[in-house]
DNA sequence: GTGAAAGCGCTAACAT
DNA sequence: ATGTTAGCGCTTTCAC
């Protein structure tokens, strides 16, 4: 009916929301002061300011987020890249980057590897283009191509969960730590026969590295360090069958160092199923810190961490950096050993 | 050094790659013909493509999806509003969402709600500034404003979790009915004096509407339908408790209804710590069909719904949209009463 | 404090 | 099968 309102200028699909031109019509201003009106208010006068905000409203303005980013060649995007979603540890440091982001108008990218670098690389390749303005992922291992890649990312960087010589900012914990310091608890305890029961551990690289610490220290005390692995995520059935076959093929054995508390919970519910006194027929150890393993009878031996400080920290580093401060490089969130009664 | 390479002609900050005009000097083509070997390799010659393909590697170019999305008003995301990322529940759907959209090269959005609907109206007006493709949130309540701004979005919409009249397309249980399930057991397991146990329940609504269905059936079969609720997010060590307030509050209480697999194992193992036999003393129900509470003894009782399955189904919902096919508009997942010996 | 002009890097539309 | 042109909606730069 009224062909000026509205226009036939736009040719293309989309959602055809009103722009910023259409807001500084209405406003009787340009689209930069509009601009300016939204993203840094005390530079424009409080009555321009007033009419703009009167403008947006009335035409219902959403700022297309695409195009600022094109123009500024930065979006508001942080990438964030886990091995997995199935494993709590990973969702709490989400939750803890999350709340940060959230607060200071960021976004997060999240990224599933499933433990896979070669994915891990194609993530982050895709998610360059998104123009990012800085970069979260887990582990300091990465294929070569994308190391090199990440080295020349002029961004915050930041790698997690473990700790070492870092591309750019580092927060987490040192993993051979807590596997010795598991181990010398259970020799303290007087067990001589331990066995480490673990997944995956050619990717989940990090339990590798607590076996490692695990088995430094039994060697030392000059006891065998027998390891059992499951090429299947960690879970809690698994816990049970595990602990199976661990005294079917170790049948002497005294304790069991899991590699999480998924599993060292399902196979102390096991073994009580089973009618084995724990720790008096058989030890459990596990890692993590979740609290139903702390609520069993007896109570879950196992190894906590700050995992949501993780993703604040992570977050709060790359804040800083963006702010123009300067944050510390590296960051340790050590670990607690927690004794309960299952050892 | 040397001028002519790299140029000065860009000016602006930003991560500086190599465009596609790079790619397409590169390879003795135009950008459009570069544009469309990347994207619909068939509409070009082999020759071209494979030119093309060695200008890529070349140059190392890496497509900026910004330009690419302001260009065709289109984004690949795919944002996804839940209510909370402390519930397990949510970061299974999550997993399911997430498998099939990184099959199609969708990227997702997670917004957190913490339950509050205002801040699920300001996530999803913000993310519709980055040219959705798709939206999914939870829920079929939300701020007037916001769902007469969803009727209009044009684009593919799901709601997910509860089952009713949804704006586009909706997957998910019914969470009254569940309720009745669940109460219509503990009724013909001779329990007469049950208590429902919740947690946030004006905002939490599902729960809610699991109690509704719950208090009818208790009154059909003449009973009272007490109701006890904490105002914090439901958590493992608040099972124990309330396992102890509802004692207090309800000395002749026989059975708990909780209103999740985690207050209620938590309780369960609450109630053996102080001695209590379950379910003699106390039963003690569920829901969600969590692993860890059916490996307890007693097994916990619950009611487990496929999670994983909503997202995957509402992700499909979406893709099959988006390619022109025809989906279900509305996906009932269904329930199943899993009887364990808590009850 | 406000504005005009010039792109950001890509894709849609219309050639050829 | 490939190219030319004209934007997408915003921010940067430089003027006033």
């Amino acid at each position: 009916m009224n062909e000026t309102q509205g226009g036939d200028r736009r040719r293309r699909k989309g959602l055809d929301n009103p722009t910023l031109d259409d807001v500084a019509r209405e406003a009787g201003v340009s689209s930069i002061t509009v601009s300016r009106a939204i993203h840094r208010p005390d530079s424009v006068r409080e009555t321009t300011r007033n009419k703009v905000e009167a403008a947006i409203a009335k035409v219902g303005y959403v700022p297309n987020m695409v195009a600022g980013s094109l123009a500024s060649a930065s979006s508001r995007f942080i990438p964030v890249i886990v091995p997995s979603l199935s494993n709590v540890v990973f969702v709490e440091v989400i939750q803890g980057l999350q709340a940060q982001f959230d607060q200071h108008g960021y976004q997060m990218l999240l990224g599933n590897t499933d433990y896979s670098m070669q994915r891990e690389e194609e993530l982050i390749r895709t998610f360059l283009g998104w123009s990012p303005t800085a970069l979260v992922t887990t582990g300091l291992r990465h294929q070569p191509g994308l190391s090199a890649l990440l080295e020349r990312f002029p961004r915050p960087l930041v790698e997690i969960m473990e700790l070492g010589p870092a591309l750019d900012m580092n927060v987490g914990m040192d993993h051979e730590k807590a596997g010795a310091a598991m181990a010398d608890h259970l020799i303290a305890r007087g067990y001589r026969h331990i066995v480490f029961a673990g997944t995956r551990l050619e990717s989940n690289y990090r339990a590798a590295q607590r076996y490692a610490g695990h088995r430094t220290r039994l060697e030392k005390a000059g006891l065998a360090a027998p390891l059992m692995e499951w090429h299947q995520d960690s879970h809690f059935d698994l816990g049970a069958t595990a602990l199976d076959e661990v005294r079917r093929h170790h049948p002497g054995v005294e304790a069991i160092h899991f590699v999480d508390d998924v599993m060292a919970s399902g196979a102390l519910l096991g073994a009580q199923r089973q009618g084995l006194r724990v720790p008096d027929d058989i030890a459990i150890a596990g890692f993590t810190g979740l609290p139903f393993g702390r609520s069993l009878m007896p109570r879950l031996t196992t190894i906590s961490s700050p995992r949501e400080a993780i993703g604040r920290l992570a977050a709060s580093q790359i804040i800083d950096r963006l702010e123009g401060r300067d944050p510390e490089r590296q960051i340790d969130v050590g670990f607690a050993l927690l004794e309960g009664e299952s050892t």
